[in-house]
DNA sequence: TTACGGATATGACAAATGTCACCTTAAATT
DNA sequence: AATTTAAGGTGACATTTGTCATATCCGTAA
């Protein structure tokens, strides 16, 4: 049986460096590289033979999601797993329609990753169960507009710039900003930004 | 030579574990256990001999700085080394007031910890090398009203809520959203909330 | 005692924010 | 061709936010 080639993308080194040695003592692993962002992951790729991507979501440069539908349009062949702390059900919904493979939480022991990646590379498709639960119950209301203007509001923009900054007139900018106030159920821009990252929104 | 005691408080579960296996390997050291915060930490120090603490920052129920505090006083002996993705400030300077032996960032190999698990058993202070240098330029310009109201700012309560909770008049706490707001040169409350939160000082 | 500084409050004003009803234009649907 | 729909815009209005000058109360230093 071959080994099976892994590229680690994590921007904690602490993490990346030790599932790096860790997976590394798999007699079938090979650790390709580890890369700290979707783009170096993404020139890797296209240089090494891998057979499985493992990726965290939050990382500089470009998030793990994007990472994955590059992946799933260039290298379709190359299976991707989630690994991240959030157990958000926008992101893992995002995650799957972007072709993962797996999604997993980084509240596992390292010990139950060797079986899962065995498990996916074999074709499998693995979610943690903490997900698989509360999946489906509420999915992202806000249109991609809300989404964008939602983003600026986190730092700290004014509707002035937000407007200039995408091209919107201001009142614009402040209708599609009640019209997200108002599907969050929050108290005002701030909250409703707060409650739509907390569930993967954005 | 005697090994040395060790303790892993950290609540992402598999850096955890990643951690104590392989700092496991080393001959010296003896991994007494992980916790997943500050609260079972005390627990576990109460019981167990140890000598050294690797603590996050970052965690539910008790924070690493007020472990850390809580360790200089009940447990004098042993030694708190501080291990977060944070490199603010903030959170440097206050961590060593509270005794802090030691403060590296996630950002380093697996490897590298090792060697300073050493130095500080051994009576050194270890701060990682990029906070070092940034380090006494920029000191927290804020009050404790300010800090209290801008935390909660963050979680999106309107000015009158927030005066209410804390037995202030609007005006009162407006005022003291103005003056952090000029402190941190930020453009609204919302960006100062985000400032302050970035250099560790909430 | 008086003076000073800190914490809190008030009022006034301008600017930003939140809501709403209604308008325009350019697809997409029937 | 007529109609619906989506995206964006306008203007009006009430509320909230940001700024500032000024005032009160209290404890402490001179």
């Amino acid at each position: 049986m071959s080994e099976i080639r892994i590229l680690i993308v994590e921007d904690q080194t602490m993490l990346a460096s030790a599932l790096a040695t860790l997976l590394g003592y798999e007699k079938d692993f090979r650790i390709v590289a580890t890369a700290e962002n979707g783009v170096s992951a993404l020139e890797i790729l296209a240089e090494e033979k891998v057979d499985l991507v493992l990726t965290d979501i939050e990382m500089p440069e470009m998030d793990g999601i994007s990472l994955t539908q590059e992946i799933s349009k260039k290298h379709p062949l190359v299976r991707t797993i989630i690994l991240t702390t959030f157990a958000r059900t926008g992101y893992l919904q995002r995650a799957m329609q972007a072709g993962a493979n797996g999604y997993l939480l980084k509240d596992n022991k390292v010990d139950a990753l060797a079986n899962i990646i065995h498990q996916i590379y074999a074709g499998e498709t693995v979610v943690s169960p903490e997900l698989a639960i509360s999946n489906w119950n509420a999915k992202d209301p806000l249109t991609e507009r809300e989404r964008q203007i939602l983003r600026l509001i986190e730092i700290g923009e004014p509707t002035a710039r937000i407007a200039t900054a995408i091209n919107l007139s201001k009142g614009t900018v402040r209708n599609y900003l009640s019209e997200a106030i108002s599907k969050l159920d929050a108290k005002n821009r701030i909250d409703a930004a707060r409650i739509a990252r907390k569930k993967g929104w954005l």
